[in-house]
DNA sequence: CTGAAGTGTTAACATTGTTTACATTCTCCC
DNA sequence: GGGAGAATGTAAACAATGTTAACACTTCAG
C-alpha cells in the first residue's frame, strides 16, 4: 500500500488539505464509503487525526470536498475526450461523435472508478449535486445547442433534451458502477444506450 | 419519535428481524446512511443491541436486508399501479400506458423515498443487485415482450430495449432522488425522459 | 419434568469522530 | 534580525460505535 511520504523538514506537512482528499479517495476505491475514515486518512498520510480538523470541519466535509473533485473530474475527463474526436467535415457527424464521446466518458469514468462514481452524486445536506456551471452539465448543455444550431434536434426540445441525455448516461453509468449489467453485457450495453439517445434526441 | 413497542411479556419480543429492518429503514429514511446503527436501532425497538446479532451477522448484512426489501417494494409499487391501469380495446395503447406506469411508479418511489432509493442499488461485497427474478427487473422484461409481439419494438432490440429503457428510468429517477432536479423542473423531466425512452423503443 | 435450543442481557474491548490544551513552525512587521 | 501572532501540528481524553464473551430467562420437545 503506498503511503505519501512528507517533505523533507517534518512538523509542517505543506499541503496536508489535498493530500487528505487524495488519500480519502484512495480508501474509498478500494474499500468503498466505509473504508473512508478520518483516523486512516491520517494514519495514511503520516500525521495525527486532529490535524486534519485544521482543514475540514468534519469527516462529513472531507467526503463533501471529495465528491466535488470527483464530478469535477469526470467533466475534466469528458472534455478532454471531445478534444480527442477528429474534425471532419460534415458538421453533424462531428457534433455527433463529440456527444457520444461525451458519453462514452462518463460510463468510462463510472466503470473504472465505481466506488467513487457511486458517491459522487448522493445528498449531503440538501445541497444540489448539479450546481450551475459543473462542468459536464454544461458541456453537455453546449453539445444539444450545437444540434440544435444545425438542425438536428427540434428547438421544442431544448429544454428537455439536456436532462434526457443526462439521464439516460446517468442510469447506465450507475448501473454500470453497481455492476448490475455483467460484465459480458456492459460493451453491448453501452453502445445500445447511446443508440437510445440518439433516437430520442434526433428529429425523425 | 415512534418507538416499536414489545408485547405483553417481556423479555422475548416475538418478531425482532422484522422489528430492526423497519427501524432501520425508518433511521435511513429520515437521517441518510450514516444515521443507521445497531445500538440506534436496537433502542428503537426497546432491546439492547447485542440482541440483534442473533439474526444478523453484522451492521452490514442488516443494511444488505434493507436494501434488499426496499427493491422488492419497488417491484411491488411497479406491479400495483400496473393493475391499476385501465384497458383499453387498443391492445397498443394498453400495454403503452401500462409501461408509462411502470416507469412512473419507480421515479414516484425515488422522489418518496429519496433516501432509501439512493442506497438500494449500492455493491455490497460483489453481488449483483439485479438477481435473476428481481420483480421490477422481470415486469419490465414482460412488458417489452409484449411490445415485441404487438409488433411495437422491434425483434432486433429484444435485448437491448429492456437495458435501454432501465437505465433510462433509472437515471430519472437518481436524479431525483439526489435531487438533482430542482422540485419544479421535476414534472416536466419525468414526462419528457418518459417520452424519450417511448421514442428509442418504439418502431419508426 | 427436564434439558437443550433459542433469545435476550450485562460487561467489556477496540476503534471511531471529535474536542481541549499544548507544542512547533512560519510569516511578517518593527 | 527578532519577536509576536497566526498557522499548523501533537498528545491526551471523551463519548459513541460495532462487536464479542459470559451469563440469564423462555420456550418447547421428549
Amino acid at each position: 500500500m503506498l503511503t505519501l511520504q512528507r517533505k523533507g523538514s517534518d512538523y509542517h506537512h505543506g499541503d496536508l488539505k489535498t493530500a487528505a482528499i487524495v488519500a480519502g479517495r484512495g480508501l474509498i476505491e478500494s474499500g468503498g464509503l466505509s473504508a473512508l475514515g478520518i483516523r486512516r486518512v491520517a494514519e495514511k498520510i503520516g500525521v495525527t487525526a486532529p490535524a486534519l480538523y485544521r482543514h475540514f470541519l468534519s469527516l462529513e466535509e472531507l467526503l463533501v470536498e471529495i465528491t466535488a473533485q470527483v464530478r469535477q473530474e469526470l467533466g475534466e475527463l469528458m472534455q478532454e475526450r471531445i478534444r480527442r474526436v477528429r474534425k471532419h467535415r460534415d458538421k453533424k457527424k462531428y457534433e455527433l461523435d463529440k456527444f457520444r464521446a461525451m458519453g462514452d466518458a462518463y460510463i468510462d469514468y463510472a466503470d473504472q472508478h465505481p466506488r467513487l462514481f457511486e458517491i459522487a452524486f448522493i445528498q449531503h445536506q440538501d445541497k444540489s449535486t448539479r450546481e450551475f456551471g459543473e462542468l459536464a452539465w454544461q458541456l453537455l448543455n453546449e453539445s444539444i445547442e450545437k444540434f440544435i444550431e444545425l438542425g438536428m434536434t427540434p428547438k421544442s426540445k431544448r429544454d428537455s433534451a439536456p436532462l434526457v441525455a443526462w439521464s439516460t448516461v446517468h442510469g447506465v453509468a450507475t448501473l454500470v458502477a453497481n455492476r448490475a449489467v455483467s460484465a459480458s453485457e456492459i460493451q453491448f450495453f453501452r453502445s445500445a444506450v447511446m443508440d437510445g439517445v440518439q433516437d430520442a434526441l434526433l428529429k425523425r
